[in-house]
Parts: structure tokens; C-alpha cells; sequence
DNA sequence: GTCTATATAACGATAGAC
DNA sequence: GTCTATCGTTATATAGAC
């Protein structure tokens, strides 16, 4: 009974410290956060993250991997599934731009730190995504043969969905302050872009 | 004769500083960045940074500026010219994407400082980009009239183009890999996508 | 203007008591 | 496991000779 206290105690603190490691990591990158603050952030002391984690390097390789799994699988789920072309699309955009309310920081966090250290990138991570593509050529050059859509490469439909929904986030202020919106108005346009999105991909599609 | 000299040769120096500020911060950032670094890629000592540009704060507000300045002068000079709507978005894209071949990690550098510090978004730097929006309303609603085009909002249609063109090279690490491809089949993509992203936009668009 | 040398502060990490 | 105290290093910034 105290073993399973003190591990459930443990897990609890590593918890913790993971918590606020992410919300520091998402800020401030990793040059920019401090393990000063994510102790501080994780109510404990400076000394018990190295105990937990060993390395600010390895306490952000945990959080970094967490995200990116995360946003690949958001991104990969909906278009794996068996569901048809177009109902695929919308689903794809509803459920990937929740996502990206929920952790507007995430897109951010993750191609900065990518671009300065390609390496963090595994093989391991992308396993599950590289099939999708063949999958979606295929749902499209079936619905072009039925003269339903015109001719468009899996990969070009796949990074204008990508970039359409992932860019507003990342750049909010700048797009924000040229459209001379406040935040929660921009929150509301980004929110009306689910079907603005879907539609501007619908009619370049259609024959 | 010699002040005339001497000026040449500060400005010369002043500008090596500049150049290499403008490389070391495009590349890791502010935090990431280190002075001793940008003096060794100036080919002078670092007490000389202090000398002409007093902190690494304002060193880097300089350099910062005039990458924000340089990027939206290249997304407003095409959309605010004359011309007609089609010509203006094939323009656009062609011009753009160029630019950011030329300068890859520009977007990534300012969208990266402005998430961190959105303060540094100066009213000045907008000026000249909010009249563009109703003047491209204007254009649309006209060809909405004649019947050329599909009703869409203005401030849709910019950030749709933006995002088309901006986000395949602020993701490029996790792109290149999701595609399987190596670095000069994904320059080769992003190039050819200069054509494929006006002919999807000019899809949507389509009656 | 340009250098060397150094001041000062902050950071990641560890030692050692409890 | 958790704390305090501190080590060793590195960062920005400045002082002062030339």
C-alpha cells in the first residue's frame, strides 16, 4: 500500500512536471524556456527535474515527441479512414481545426523546433502517415474516372487542406492585425473557416 | 576626403554586422542566437556589436524589422497593383513563392518572434496593407456581378493564397519527409506548385 | 574605431543533508 | 523523494588601452 502511494505520488509529480514543461516548451521553444520556470510552473523544486528527467535536452525530447505524435495522429485519423472522398475532406477540416484551437501553439512549437533540428524527426513517427497517400490518390482517381472531380495530385489536396487550416494559427498576429480584427473576432473567423474551407476546396475540385 | 572614407568604411562595417545578424538570427532565432557568433561571421570582435548597435535587443529589432517590412511589401506590392483579379492572383503566386525560395526562412523567423513578442508588430508596418482588402472586395463583387466568379470574402481569398504559398515552406522538414521525398524533388514540388495552386484557386473561383 | 580583458548575471546541473 | 546550497560554464555587456 505505500509502494502504490509513493508510485502513484511519483507519477503524479512526473505528471506535473511534464504539464508544465509542455506549456513552457509551447511558449518560449526551447532556447527561450528556463527550468527555473517550469519548476516554478510545476510547483517543485529546480533539483527534482533533473532527478525526473536527467537533462533539460531529454525533458524536451519527451514533450516535443508528445506533440508531434499528437498532431500527426489528428492529422493522419481522419484521413486513413474508409469514409468517401468528400465526407473524408470535411471531417478532415472540422476535426483538425478543433485541434488546432484547442493547442494554437502546437503548429508553432513544432516547425520551429523542427526546422532548427531536423534530426528530432524519426523514422518511427511517420510510419503510419506515408500509406495514407496512395489511399487518397486512389479515392481521387476513382471519383475523377466517374468525371465527379477534376484531375488533382493526393499530394497537392493534402498540403493545401494542411496548409489552409494550419496557417491562420500560426500566423495570428500579423493576420490578425491586417484584417484588423480583435482576438475574439479572429477567433470567430478562424471558427467561420471550417465551411469556407471546405466549400473553396469543394468548388476547386468540382467538374 | 577622409571623413568621406571614413564614413564608407563604417557603414561597411555597420553593414557586415547587419548581414551576419541577419543570417545567425534567421536561424535560430533571438534566444538561440549568440553575439559571439554573429561577430565571428562579421569577421570582427564582439565588444564592435555593442559599439554600433549598443544591445542584442536593438541589434536584433533591427534586423527584425526589416525582415517584417521586406515580407509584407513582397504580399502587398502585387495585390495592391491595378490589375484585373485573375492576373493579379497569378502575379502573386509566381511573385511570392519566389521570394520565398529566395528567402526560405523568413516566414518561419518572423511568425516564430511575433508569436513570442506580438508587441513588435508596429502600427507602421500595416499602413500600407489594410486599404488592400476592400479594394480586392471591390474587384470581386464586380466579377461576382458579371458573373465570372463565385461570391467569396476578400479576407478568405488573401489569407487562402497566403497560406497556400507560405505553409509547404514554413513545414518543410515534416512535409519533405510525409511525402518521401529528398530536398531537391521537394524544391521541384514547391516550384510546380506555383502553377498548381493558381489553377486550384482559379477552380474554386470558377461559375 | 578596434582591440583585450573583465565585470556581472544567469543558466543547467550536481552534491549532500534530511 | 525532496530540499538547500553551490559548482562550473557561458551569456551579454562594459572598461580601458591603443
Amino acid at each position: 500500500m505505500v509502494e502504490t502511494q509513493v508510485g502513484h505520488k511519483t507519477r503524479s509529480v512526473e505528471q506535473n512536471i511534464f504539464d508544465a514543461a509542455e506549456e513552457i516548451f509551447h511558449e518560449h521553444g526551447f532556447d527561450g524556456a528556463r527550468m527555473q520556470e517550469i519548476a516554478d510552473r510545476a510547483g517543485i523544486n529546480k533539483a527534482m527535474l533533473h532527478y525526473y528527467f536527467r537533462s533539460k535536452d531529454r525533458l524536451f525530447q519527451t514533450v516535443f515527441s508528445a506533440a508531434l505524435d499528437r498532431m500527426l495522429q489528428r492529422i493522419v485519423e481522419p484521413l486513413a479512414s474508409d469514409l468517401p472522398l468528400g465526407i473524408k475532406i470535411r471531417r478532415f477540416v472540422e476535426t483538425y481545426v478543433d485541434e488546432l484551437h484547442r493547442h494554437p501553439k502546437m503548429p508553432g512549437f513544432i516547425i520551429t523546433e523542427l526546422n532548427r533540428h531536423p534530426e528530432r524527426l524519426k523514422e518511427a513517427a511517420l510510419k503510419h502517415i506515408v500509406p495514407v497517400l496512395p489511399k487518397i490518390q486512389e479515392q481521387i482517381d476513382e471519383s475523377v474516372g466517374e468525371g465527379r472531380i477534376k484531375p488533382v495530385e493526393a499530394e497537392d489536396l493534402i498540403v493545401n487542406l494542411v496548409s489552409l487550416c494550419t496557417f491562420p494559427f500560426l500566423a495570428r498576429p500579423v493576420m490578425q492585425a491586417v484584417l484588423g480584427a480583435d482576438p475574439s473576432r479572429y477567433d470567430a473567423f478562424l471558427d467561420k473557416r471550417k465551411t469556407s474551407i471546405t466549400d473553396f476546396v469543394f468548388n476547386a475540385l468540382q467538374t
